[in-house]
DNA sequence: CCATCCTTAGCACGAAGGAGTGACGCACCC
DNA sequence: GGGTGCGTCACTCCTTCGTGCTAAGGATGG
């Protein structure tokens, strides 16, 4: 039996390949909430907006092409699933794609029970521990060595951690100053240092890919 | 065996019971970085520049008392397991105690193997998938229903999420705006809101509430 | 119909945040 | 010895944020 998902974008250059793909979506039963976009921009307003559970991706998309666009959905929606749309031949471009965390390819002609079975293969749920019984209801230190992965380790140093950890907290520069028993102006020196590290422009996209990596928690 | 564990604060109004407990817990071989604390701002204090994993809280904390200690330290620190140290006939501090998530515990009097027993009671490992398998590498949608809750849940406007959304990914009020097709005001007026409803006190704060709560990813 | 909520929007104001730069001490390592 | 990274602090400059207030339209439901 299909999980539900909730969360779907089809992103196709061509028009009408675009809505035939959105109207056999619509027909899969455990989908819902179809979107469209027909370009790479379109794509990322929509992931941006509400981060899509998958994404059928033109393997020939107008303007940066998809390995690039490919890239841009990870860094605003890391756990969107995406599917490639190829034709059996483009072997190139989806290597790249899978490379880039693609999950999988359908041709452009994919029928409705085509991608019900996609998503019954890729969301089939992994067995997690029940948390009935009493001893589950621990929070649980360390479960998993790393949740997320994928890029590079980033190490903190233990400043570093402790300005993440205020940020997270709500704190101010200031305050996390006391609280370390220093200068604001260093607690912004850490700062700038931390935002390079995770890439972040500002301290909420400093925490939350602190706490997607595992970093804090 | 017992799993390690890392970051440990005892905490009593005490000296001398504080440095016996202190001695005991870095005796226990899998306990590290244990620090101390003789009251609650410093006890605070700790958690707000690193999170321990295990507190031992006395049951007749000076000052705000246990309670209302538990209560704040929740807040800065959720993951924290927090043992109570009291008597045998402490039952009433006890129960409430309970009730704000302590885990046990012990009397001051414990000695290292009754913390070692502890920790491996508590912090026994649960079960979890191995991600070692390809279909375990799947990000999973809606595993569990919500890692987090204990409080009441929150629920947000779709546009009080989507500008959380926004937020997460580091963009600026302006931005999201725009990403929206929304005025920069609008913005604000959602995000007061927004922070009212988690509270909390910038968006930094937001996100990582909006994390922990997994009403965003 | 009225109450309530969501949504949108504006304005003004002080408080933070973030970029950039420079500087000094310290530890580590080649 | 010199390079590198970390930690600390200071200073400027500009941007952004957060808050308070007000207001109005639409949807919903009793």
């Amino acid at each position: 039996m299909g999980v539900g998902v909730s969360g779907i974008v089809v992103c196709h250059g061509v028009a009408a390949v675009r809505e035939r793909l959105a109207a056999a979506a619509s027909a899969v039963p455990s989908f819902s909430s179809v979107r469209t976009a027909g370009d790479a921009s379109e794509l990322l307003r929509h992931a941006r907006v509400a981060p899509p559970a998958l994404v059928l991706l033109d393997a020939h998309l107008p303007g940066p092409g998809p390995i690039e666009t490919l890239r841009q959905l990870r860094q605003v929606s890391q756990r969107t699933v995406v599917v490639v749309l190829a034709e059996k031949g483009d072997e190139v471009a989806l290597d790249r794609a899978i490379t880039l965390g693609a999950r999988g390819y359908l041709t452009p002609e994919a029928t409705s029970s085509d991608l019900a079975a996609v998503a019954a293969h890729i969301f089939a749920a992994p067995v997690v521990p029940s948390p009935t019984v009493p001893v589950a209801h621990s929070p649980g230190l360390r479960t998993a060595p790393s949740p997320a992965g994928g890029d590079r380790e980033i190490e903190l140093t233990k400043r570093e951690y402790e300005v993440l950890v205020g940020m997270s907290n709500g704190r101010s520069n200031n305050q996390i100053g006391q609280d370390l028993f220093l200068s604001e102006d260093t607690i912004k020196t850490h700062a700038q240092r931390l935002f390079r590290k995770l890439g972040a422009r500002d301290r909420a996209q400093a925490v939350a890919i602190g706490i997607r990596r595992g970093l804090i928690s």
